[in-house]
DNA sequence: GATGATTTGTACGTATGTATA
DNA sequence: ATATACATACGTACAAATCAT
């Protein structure tokens, strides 16, 4: 691999061109995120240089961002391992996240416009038909579908950037456990108050139907993790 | 300097001696909160190492953590400066702050111990005797005892994470404006309503009490900001 | 627009610390 | 407990890009 041209981005000449330690945090933090890199497992400097065909200085330095976004943990002299947390710590991840996302449901309901109140609906409505089909993998893409929409509808890039970080962190113990099974229905529905909520504007209700949403969520989910 | 040691911590041979790394991450991100390193200044390489002592190297990995913690911002092959941000995006982060803080009011309510009440409720009660006094200074001290006790009443560290890596942020750019005057009683009596609120376990007025005095904080400091 | 100076980006060597037999 | 193996931490050298002239 050459030093710092990227083989995959040649199109924009004058667009600063990402660097090699930014794809490398990508790609590291998106085998974390999507469960090929396990809590617990050991990233070792020499094997993820081998790996991606580069020295071990910027790896060090893309361990060193992952570490400051909670992904990775570093020891010193000790190595690098994926982030592993135990029951209390993730309880407190989740209760954060719901949280959070109860937040970007309030701001929702505030400064959503018509518009986009409109496409949130619209998302919505689309989901009774998947739930009737059973089809798990396309409602979950609705599912994440109606999120971001939420995410974006506070119009706070601040708070949306906290979200997305957050959520990667919590995807990361999603695939230490089981799948959860048979919310289908109840996650629909569940959904439905808080489009209610944003669409009639308020915002205090919005907040609480989104936290019970999540929290119900979240107990479910934790209760099948390890440790 | 020798490699590893820290020359200010011999004490414990045997606690994990903090890095190099780490030592100038907190140098730098010290520098930056405190308003030394002013928003926009660039951070050169060399003049770190220098300046510190070590070979670039480890200044290159401090200024990858800081970077993935927003305080500064790298752009590639140009180089790292203290973050500077528009005038809409302060108002994001402040919005996305007061969102926070309400957040750990609401589960202060709800999970402050009678001793950590007991605590708050004298905390604030020592505030009157500064205000009457306007003893700056000593008032800017409680301030922050008061809204840490908050955080740490709410009893989940990734919140209080969040809270305190936000805080850093907006802390940054405080020093690039005015002192805000006259709000010493104000202040207090909006700290009132939080700490009735909290005292009496409702959580939603707790966060709305809280929520309405950083909005109150917000407007007044960022109507002094640049750009 | 080209050239030299400055600065960032990557590779590599060596020392130090940790783990294991 | 000591020695050996191995991984990490930092420093140094060189390459590439940016900036100033």
């Amino acid at each position: 691999m050459k030093p710092t041209a990227n083989p995959a981005d040649v199109s924009h000449p004058r667009m600063p061109r990402t660097s090699i330690v930014e794809e490398l945090g990508r790609r590291v933090a998106d085998d974390i995120v999507e469960g090929v890199l396990l809590p617990g497992v050991r990233l070792e400097e020499v094997a993820l240089a081998d790996r991606f065909g580069v020295s071990r200085t910027p790896i060090r330095e893309a361990l060193r961002y992952l570490e400051a976004t909670g992904l990775v943990e570093k020891r010193p002299n000790r190595g690098v391992v994926v982030t592993r947390i135990g029951r209390e710590r993730l309880l407190m991840l989740f209760e954060a996240m719901a949280e959070l996302e109860a937040i970007a449901a309030r701001l929702a309901a505030l400064k959503m416009t018509p518009a986009e109140k409109d496409a949130l609906a619209r998302l919505h409505e689309g989901s009774f038909g998947l739930v009737h089909a059973d089809d798990r993998a396309s409602y979950e893409e609705l599912n994440r579908s109606f999120h971001e929409s939420i995410h974006r509808g506070a119009h706070n890039d601040e708070l949306m950037a906290l979200i997305v970080a957050m959520h990667r962190r919590v995807a990361s113990f999603r695939h230490a456990q089981f799948a959860v099974l048979g919310r289908l229905s109840s996650s629909a529905n569940e959904h439905g108050r808080v489009v209610r909520d944003i669409l009639s504007g308020d915002p205090d209700a919005a907040a609480s139907a989104m936290r019970d949403h999540l929290v119900t969520v979240g107990d479910a989910t934790a209760s099948y993790l390890l440790v």
